[in-house]
DNA sequence: TCTATATGTAAACTAAGCTTTACACTTTGA
DNA sequence: TCAAAGTGTAAAGCTTAGTTTACATATAGA
């Protein structure tokens, strides 16, 4: 699953570290978001949803064949 | 979180077992999202939003105060 | 009545999400 | 030049998502 994480956050100019305080995540879960390591909990996506007021499906995009 | 997923599945006159079936997971997850017992994972979700034709956001709610 | 179908639940297990601590590397600025 | 800030990564551990197998219960239909 891709996503528009790290371009989005660069958008509002904001350190990995902000990102993940404003989510209330540790710094290494946004950056395995953003490098492709795992895709975050639904309650996640929710949260990182609101933040960038977007819907969650403007943010990451499913590449599954199902 | 919650959701829809069983009324969703009863508009369309589906059983738990052949909508675990169309999602590609086992009826007992089915089942443990229906009753609340965990969320999906976001690949699951998105799977569910597909063949529901709806945005996730109009299948789940995050109740998430964060 | 007896059988099949649908649902709920449980235990034991594997896999994925997420944490803390820690270290390496690069870039920026005083 | 050297310290600070930002990023990537790794290990170990905990929690949650999802599996298989299995059983109990309810309802519908022949």
């Amino acid at each position: 699953m891709k996503n528009r994480l790290k371009v989005l956050r660069a958008e509002r100019d904001l350190t990995q570290a902000q990102l993940s305080a404003a989510l209330a995540v540790s710094r290494q879960t946004v950056n395995a978001i953003e490098t492709g390591k795992f895709d975050p909990s639904l309650p996640l996506a929710f949260r990182i949803s609101r933040l960038f007021e977007l819907p969650i499906e403007e943010i990451f995009q499913d590449g599954d064949p199902l």
